[in-house]
DNA sequence: CCCGTCAATTGATAATTATCAATTGACTCG
DNA sequence: CGAGTCAATTGATAATTATCAATTGACGGG
């Protein structure tokens, strides 16, 4: 990979801490790779060859079940993904997509894996990065099991003003559909989700949403002290 | 703690492979301790002190918002709970309960995360826990967003009996509002769900379910060859 | 600049799930 | 052995969510 690219990835928490000689190691092996949207980086029972580190663009991880197909998460840049997979060693439990044109860094599965036992550090960071996404998806299936869809929009809501830093507008990436699966429920009902809160203090404009009312949508949305946090 | 619990708590995966000495400081330093049935261990919110092994009972994991509650996982012994909270030395996303009379060993966090940082094998180990803890709920959160209810009770059947070596004779522990609410329905529901399944190769008398027919039961539930196996 | 395409919205209806209410049945306690 | 308790079931209804259908609106290509 070029040189120029390490440095952002090499800011990352997982590579943060380990040691130079070894992370020259990984990244000497490893490539960057320029993807056009919507194009799929692996699916489901696949094994893992590679780490994926997010670079520039947005990926969306998927499942399916049949006919129907539902959003886990969407990745921003920079961080990596799959690190479940790959250290277990097990089939995708998860497909990928690129939903931009998308630079991705590839880093060799076998090699990651010898480096990870290598390296304390960098397993104390992987360590707590499998633990970090751990507890994100125990709030994401409690946000699934007991809240309703529109309460689930207004807590989004909140969690994503928060993340920037308290902005009371917001713009999506991405198109409402993938929001809409993302929060386990169909395109119409995120519409209609949207304008039941305009109510309690939230306005749109196409993919500009504006909280116009903080304190309505708290009382509406209950959003959980520990739960709708970011970490 | 007594000498005689070891043995089977070092055989647990977590510890097994760590050095000797580190394993002796860390149980010397854990005690074990009885709770009677339904009795709350913690609560969301709460920072972790101790790290949770269940020696022998059951202890349901479960998570709030307002005045309803779901059940996030069914702890069976022997198995450790609660490692990315104590990883990340977070609050409790989830609280815990007893379901039956139960002995745990609790390890005390200061302690256990000192060791873990000092011992690679028992790193690796707590890495490779929350790797396939992380999974579980990927699988559990796409069970929910796709599928419902009585897919998810078929599936739940036929994983289950999976588990017990292919017996299609199943035993439920605990009661079955218990297990509607880790299936993410109400009580009634899955009276609903199990009678419906009768058509479709189950039979149940009280706590015991039966499956009559297996082909009929996964031609009715579509188990994913990798969401829905056992790690 | 118009047309075609597709995301988004809106309305109507259907399916799924939850809630409320009543009853049954198993078990314990006195 | 009978009363009381509570889980489980069953029925009726309500709420939530999904599906189907039609329309609107934004955007890019010819």
């Amino acid at each position: 990979m070029r040189e120029g690219e390490r440095p952002e990835i090499a800011k990352l928490p997982l590579f943060a801490e380990m040691k130079e000689e070894q992370r020259e190691r990984v990244f000497s092996a490893s490539h960057l790779q320029v993807f056009p949207p919507q194009l799929i980086l692996f699916d489901v029972g696949q094994k893992p060859d590679f780490l994926y580190v997010l670079v520039d663009g947005l990926i969306e991880l998927f499942t399916t079940n049949g006919d129907r197909d539902s959003t886990m998460a969407i990745v921003e840049p920079v961080s990596s993904f799959i690190l479940a997979a790959l250290v277990t060693n097990q089939p995708f439990l998860m497909s990928a997509r690129t939903l931009q044109s998308s630079r991705v860094m590839l880093i060799p599965a076998d090699l990651l894996r010898d480096v990870i036992k290598q390296d304390g550090a960098l397993m104390q960071e992987a360590m707590r990065e499998l633990a970090v996404g751990y507890r994100h998806m125990v709030r994401a299936l409690t946000d699934m099991k007991l809240r309703q869809s529109t309460e689930r929009l207004g807590n989004f809501l909140l969690l994503e003003s928060h993340k920037r830093d308290g902005a009371m507008n917001l713009q999506l990436r991405g198109e409402k559909k993938l929001l809409a699966s993302l929060l386990g429920m169909t395109p119409e009902n995120l519409s209609r989700a949207l304008s039941a809160l305009a109510k309690h203090g939230v306005s749109v404009a196409g993919g500009n949403i504006t909280i116009t009312d903080h304190d309505a949508l708290v009382t509406f949305a209950r959003p959980d002290p520990f739960l709708d946090k970011v970490e």
